[in-house]
DNA sequence: TGGTAGAGTTTGACGCCTCAAACTTATGAG
DNA sequence: CTCATAAGTTTGAGGCGTCAAACTCTACCA
């Protein structure tokens, strides 16, 4: 009763409850089944199925909370959504709405080495300059920018532009960021974690490793915590963490 | 019990029938329970369950065939099916026997909208020179071509001599070619289908229309008939089709 | 403090999919 | 022609997930 994988039912409701935690701290049995539009006698099924995997705190007639190896599991199953997700409306330019359904019914048959791939690949699109905003953008208008081979030209040259200016003012935005200064949706790439002390390791545990993208999601009005998104994950990070990172700046997602 | 949609598992079946048929000409349930590990008697079951959706022609005892209904859906489940896989396969660079498994996962939950947007991501990123092969094997490599300015620099510059290239080139290229010349794995965009007649009309309606991607899957000897796949679907194309349809070159998969 | 409305649970039924075991049919070798 | 064998089917049971209906509990208000 414990390691099993759960099924995709199992893991809407876990990633329900996730859900209105994260909004609440606990969940009721009312919620859940609002959410995931089931009845509620689903619902105190499901609560028990949980329960014998371990993952919610429950007994009945109460409210419902994650044990820590549900929340570790939820936040992989949301993880999982957010990555679908951002892929279908950053890059196949799909409608938020679509591509929140395509998400919910995808997500449970994503085996974990695709679902990397996924976030990678939306890091790697974001990021390299040579498939810009505006590249993606052409995607969006089937290709327009890019149909016949004059457009490409003026493209690609307007990419090598990108490129140059960049590497004009390289230097400067080498020079490590405080994460805290930045504006939400900025996006970084770690250059190096500093020191090699406990905070240092908890970094790396967390994912945040030299190369790996950073996304600014907000900022507490001081500066700490701050919470980001890595390889998918959120994350909050605290003052101290935040001084062992050493960033570089990426262009902003927005390109006008 | 017509057009309501397939639960996964009947999808399972009716692909795995579709796929038997198109290697053997008829399927039996022994095919069909190997080819989805499961035992004899439930394909039995799923066999009347697909005979009462009208997609086989079936008797008990007796071989399994399709039924024009069955082809046209079971071409559609296959079709998503090798989307899916182009997509990890070409785009994010997953090994090819976990793109199969993935697709097989996958492929139930898959809206429409969003399989044209991976079907036509894919020709777009295989024939837009600005994300030419290398960018894609790029991506394969974990962005070491971009992951420094002066890397990207580089990796711009080359795609604008592509391009210049592919320009002074461009007239010849914008020639029509015979489709039936063409090796297989070669790609073509559709320029102009020609005349207003019912062949150009039937050609219209398989999904070849100007701007769409075209692959060469096998030429007959004599040149006639063609298999292609266009937006997904596999087609066979005939001469008095293939006459009708104009297209020029794009660059072929490979870049060495 | 008692009662009630609303939240939560239990129960039983149903659909879908699977399997194993017992049964039936088709086929082709002798 | 017949009969053994392999292929196919039927049946019954079990898991899982859903629902509706009837029930129980909680919390809050008078």
């Amino acid at each position: 009763m414990a390691q099993e994988a759960l099924s995709a039912s199992l893991e809407d409701y876990l990633e329900a409850i996730y859900m209105i935690v994260l909004e609440k701290q606990v969940a009721r049995a009312k919620d859940i089944a609002e959410r995931l539009r089931v009845h509620r006698s689903s619902v105190t099924n499901a609560l028990h199925a949980l329960k014998r995997h371990a993952l919610v705190n429950y007994t009945p007639y109460d409210v419902v909370t994650l044990t820590s190896k549900g929340k570790v599991m939820g936040a992989e199953i949301a993880r999982r959504h957010e990555a679908l997700n951002d892929f279908f409306v950053k890059v196949l330019a799909v409608d938020e709405k679509l591509a929140d359904r395509a998400a919910c019914e995808m997500e449970h048959a994503v085996p974990r080495e695709v679902l990397e791939r996924f976030i990678e690949f939306v890091d790697y699109i974001e990021t390299c300059p040579r498939a810009g905003t505006k590249w993606i953008k052409g995607f969006g208008y089937q290709c327009t920018e890019g149909r016949s081979v004059d457009d490409c030209e003026r493209c690609v040259e307007a990419c090598l532009d990108d490129v140059r200016k960049k590497k004009h003012t390289k230097e400067a935005e080498k020079v490590a960021v405080a994460l805290a200064t930045l504006s939400p949706g900025r996006k970084v790439r770690v250059t190096k974690i500093k020191g090699r002390d406990a905070t240092s390791k908890r970094i790396r545990a967390m994912g945040i490793t030299p190369g790996a993208v950073i996304e600014v999601e907000r900022v507490a009005p001081l500066g700490d915590p701050v919470d980001v998104k890595v390889r998918g994950y959120h994350l909050s990070l605290r003052k101290e963490e935040l001084q062992n990172i050493q960033v570089e700046t990426l262009s902003p997602l927005a390109d006008e």
